[in-house]
DNA sequence: ATAATAAAATGAACATGCTCACAATAAATT
DNA sequence: AATTTATTGTGAGCATGTTCATTTTATTAT
């Protein structure tokens, strides 16, 4: 069965519009692989032709919203934000884009996201991590910073995007303001960081 | 069966035993319940009885190794530490005892502290975040800062202290020297956090 | 048209965390 | 000692993510 490649993706497609269906009514770890399957209308088998696991079909939507998001902000952005501003809208343009999967974005994110070391890595969510990564460092780079950060600076930096995330998927207040509070105190905190307040780093302590 | 709260305790035991040995030897997701129910003699069901979920066997392991930690905090405190060397030796103290759990605990960390919505909250996990941030509180507190700090800064604590565990839990420097050079850099940001130069904060932005 | 082939679909089967109706047993009661 | 009872132990069974041997089918070759 050599199908045609547009009949493929029809499929794909079928099967990731459903997957997002069901995640956003009834969240991700609520909505099986089985009823996803039956509502784009193929064997339960058949979907791990198009996609590993459940949670890639996941990411596969995160990712895609993240990359628009992306695209949102460089069109947005106009040279004349200071990097606290710049940053800023970066982030608020992935949120932005990734407001319609909110529901379900939690365990997923949880999941893929985490710095934490796991036995199978989810390859979408490493690439968005790396990404996203990237495009800060050329942020950063755009605003005079001539050394790139250090590792240490980025770790951080990821640890409070993360915390930025699972505060923003929870987030009820309209218009979702304390999000953007937090994101405005983690990234003042963050370029204080990179600010180089840090030159008595590395002091011995007992351990 | 009436059996004697002592041999109940030695069963309640003999499983938590088992179960970090196989932990240990083969991590969390890679060792099953029924593995450790037969390393235990008991049933599979039985262990079920004596906890709730396979998760909760590990975070019970936590929960006393950071127990013990803040012990050993508040025996080796000299009360002539800045705040920053009380934070990080507090931190130290915890992870120190959590040394012999580190093979197994990325992923039952990542699951029981992280911040992101869950459908089914783990207890002891909530337990040991309500009670980590209690004592910074306390430690905070102790070092004159008459108003506790504000949600956002104990949320972006939060995210801090758990890059660091991440972090450590994947640490193969010689006496984890990355993850303390971590810790002591993520506490001087926090400190900075809390020691108010974030009298600008709010700036509105376009979201 | 027919046969051959390679790609795609399928659903039975597996592993595993967990539940629950039932069995077993130690203490209490008679 | 026999009976009752409350508690603990048991393992078959369920749900679900995933795998894979088999079947189906669109295309190509004859």
């Amino acid at each position: 069965m050599r199908i045609s490649e547009q009949a493929k993706q029809a499929t794909r497609l079928r099967i990731l519009d459903k997957a997002a269906e069901l995640f956003c009514a009834k969240g991700f770890d609520d909505s099986t692989t089985r009823e996803i399957a039956l509502a784009a209308g193929v064997a339960a088998g058949t979907m791990f032709n198009y996609f590993p696991s459940k949670e890639t079909m996941a990411m596969t939507m995160v990712t895609e919203a993240l990359r628009q998001g992306l695209d949102e902000f460089r069109r947005r952005r106009t040279n004349e934000e200071d990097l606290t501003e710049e940053l800023f809208l970066f982030i608020a343009s992935g949120l932005r884009r990734l407001q319609p999967l909110r529901p379900f974005l939690g365990p997923v994110l949880e999941r893929s996201l985490s710095p934490f070391p796991r036995k199978a890595v989810c390859q979408e969510g490493e690439a968005a991590r790396l990404s996203h990564l990237a495009s800060v460092q050329e942020i950063i780079g755009r605003h005079g910073f001539t050394e790139a950060p250090d590792y240490a600076a980025m770790t951080i930096y990821w640890s409070l995007y993360l915390g930025i995330l699972a505060f923003w998927t929870n987030d009820t207040s309209p218009n979702q303001e304390e999000s953007q509070a937090l994101i405005d105190y983690s990234l003042r905190v963050f370029v204080q960081v990179i600010s180089g307040t840090g030159e008595e780093r590395g002091a011995a302590y007992a351990c």
